[in-house]
DNA sequence: TCGATTGTCTAGCGATGCTAGGATCAATTC
DNA sequence: GAATTGATCCTAGCATCGCTAGACAATCGA
């Protein structure tokens, strides 16, 4: 059996090694950059590998964002485990998020922008998705306010978050101005 | 001169059918779907026609994106018109905008998530868009509230509902639900 | 009517995602 | 220890992409 297992880990090595090549790639030059010739070029293998581990390029964008995802769920906790109250909460939170999107670009355009192939919000949803939402749900639920449900200000405030994140990077909106926004959307939106 | 000036009028026409013909494919088949041999043939001259009207691809999305942010800003403007009070108009602006993304998600697209070589937020950027940042201005400064610059609001009024729209558009979040969050969204931002 | 200009097309370049089919090497069996 | 089997990987190629060079034909000014 030992032989199976050692070929099963080093398959599950180089598949490892596909998945944060990509991601290297898509953060250096972009996702337009990471095409399969470069991406074998880079991992040392041919072409046909990386279809051996991944149904296409869009399963291995999927599985940068399953990475992200849980990484962002990481770093969601953090910056809420760091603060007093709820307010302190709530913008702490709101400043991470978009701090993860502006120095993980390629990683959030895997999650939110672009076709991984993954289910959102939905019962065969991914764990590490579900997961990334629930921790938003953590710190915002409590600022929902009354009569609205935690799940339904969390998608709005998430939204929001969203949207600043990504009309900012695509040069949408002027890239000052990011506290005053943060601060004017926690003040308004939050129930404190 | 009459001729050079029919010329003028024939290369006019062509142009806007490339740009309505683009459209059209992108809303039919998405963008993916609009290859340059695509629409050559649908517009019956040669590949080629296509360089001699725009620098490239990029530039056609670009023209389908100011074409877009013209018809947006009317609809903005109309939806404001027909309200009685502040909250009336800006819940009728805010379904206003998420009905036309909703409708025109091809043109959303060109204006919002893809690269059409415009520049946004600057002084060099193209009227149209100028003009359609404008139109929610119009009808969002007015419930900034004390002490909030008229532009940040509108900024992330706007980015809230660019969130809701792309989100729910890619499949992030529940398509139900969505009249519930405009009313959070406009109950809890706009100063009434 | 003739040369020049403008307009359009055919053909092709390099690059993309993806796949078929053959070669190679290791594990298994006699 | 040799032969067979099976998994693993690579070379080569397909159709398609955005874009362009160069040939050809139609039109214009003299």
């Amino acid at each position: 059996m030992s032989v199976q297992e050692r070929k099963a880990r080093e398959r599950a090595e180089r598949e490892r090694l596909i998945v944060a090549t990509a991601r290297e790639l898509a953060e250096q030059q972009g996702w337009d950059a990471v095409t399969t010739r470069r991406l074998a070029e880079r991992i040392e293998y041919s072409q046909p590998v990386l279809y051996s581990h991944f149904r296409g390029k869009r399963e291995i964008i999927g599985a940068v964002a399953l990475e992200g995802a849980a990484e962002m769920a990481v770093a969601m906790r953090a910056a809420a485990s760091g603060a007093s109250g709820p307010r302190d909460r709530v913008a702490a939170l709101a400043r991470a998020y978009l701090d993860f999107a502006a120095r993980n670009p390629a990683v959030y355009d895997a999650l939110f922008q672009l076709d991984g192939g993954l289910a959102y919000a939905r019962e065969d949803t991914p764990e590490p998705l579900k997961d990334a939402f629930a921790a938003l749900l953590e710190s915002l639920g409590e600022v929902a306010g009354d009569g609205v449900e935690p799940g339904l200000f969390t998608e709005v405030f998430w939204a929001s978050l969203h949207g600043l994140a990504t009309l900012t990077r695509a040069g949408r909106l002027p890239p000052e101005d990011i506290e005053p926004r943060v601060e004017l959307l926690v003040d308004r939106l939050a129930a404190l």
